[in-house]
DNA sequence: CGACTCAGATACCGATAGTATCCGAAATGT
DNA sequence: ACATTTCGGATACTATCGGTATCTGAGTCG
């Protein structure tokens, strides 16, 4: 009730401290990586103490589950745009795999995930939320495939999901690899989609 | 020079000692994991002090180098062992597929080696080694595949390095994915092979 | 047999995730 | 409008763990 025009709710306020947190921490896991970033450090960035970690989030593990759904919400965007440019099927792989390059090892995605998911398998909770996620990637992955073809007029070699499956584990394989040698190429990709995607009969 | 007949040189006990250590410490990363595992519980369940650690090795992530390289001449050993025996592509390619089943994501190799790639990262040292240990093995999967492309006569749609890399890859991807979510099926895995390895004109 | 060495033990330090408690401003009721 | 309650965030503290410094006693060598 101040004369103040700038008049915030206390929720809206919370809110903004939430998002503020999970894009430093985003910012830090990535380049630091999740051990290695220390929770006080994640505050202090965004101009908190650690206390408001502990009033937004039940601890790292859930500021963590925040920012890779921010993460997965992004990388979901850039493969269905990669998709989305209707010419022909060649095109659209060039397309993909030029998303691949610029996304799987270097900013490292993976990395983070992988470390996570390892880190904090002993969570019951936290497994089960990750597994929840990749299930989401894996459907999402093989509707993209199954339109794609369909599109195309198309008969797959393998069956969406596995299909997806497949993607899904070269994706995370090669961006873990990645992350610590820079020099494999995702070259290597474009050429295995080829032969995962290639049509059954010829 | 005791008159015992258990003799035994100090060099001799402390390959023991180092011996021990590692094979502790490989029981215990693979099932709790590399940062749940205190260096304390290692050394007291082998039955010496955190102080025989740091006599025998430099620290924590030296010490899980060592417990890479025994799991990795061990999966060498089973994937060697799977193709080893000189039948047809697809019998093969069976025996392959059932020894993923055995070892990929259920013991669990890959998260440990990812979660300590991840977590290790910051340590160059650390990096350099596992980027030896990745092309090694690449190195050995490509060997292992151009010698069968030749034994079954077969020409590949992918180079022999990339047909490592992708199944290296494909193997680092669903062994992360299966030590979460059992319920991904390896079976994927033999489509995959098969399409990656099918081969060039029909 | 005496001096030395070094594998392994003990004691300590620093960092960090998590907990307990506190404070003050916003929300609420009268 | 004022008193009361609520609760987001701050502060202080604890526990755990990797790593370092120092010590000790059995094994080695002159």
């Amino acid at each position: 009730m101040t004369v103040d025009g700038t008049r915030i709710t206390r929720a809206e306020r919370q809110a903004q401290t939430r998002e503020r947190l999970v894009e430093v921490a985003c910012e830090l896991f990535l380049t630091e990586g999740y051990a290695a970033t220390p929770l006080d450090k994640v505050a202090l960035t965004a101009g908190f103490s650690k206390g408001a970690v502990y009033s937004n989030f039940s601890g790292k593990e859930e500021l963590c589950l925040a920012v890779l759904d921010s993460l997965h919400a992004e990388q979901i965007e850039g493969i269905v745009e990669a998709f989305s440019a209707r010419t022909d099927l060649d095109s659209r792989i060039d397309a993909f795999v030029e998303w691949a390059r610029r996304s799987v090892g270097t900013p490292r995605y993976t990395a983070l995930e992988v470390e996570f998911a390892a880190a904090a398998r002993h969570s019951p909770f936290v497994a089960r939320e990750l597994v929840k996620r990749h299930r989401d990637m894996r459907a999402m992955a093989a509707g993209l495939i199954t339109q794609i073809a369909e599109e195309e007029g198309i008969e797959l070699a393998l069956t969406p999901d596995q299909a997806a499956t497949s993607l899904l584990s070269l994706g995370i394989g090669m961006g873990a690899m990645r992350s610590l040698d820079a020099t494999i190429d995702v070259s290597v990709f474009a050429a295995a989609i080829r032969s995962l995607v290639r049509p059954k009969a010829q």
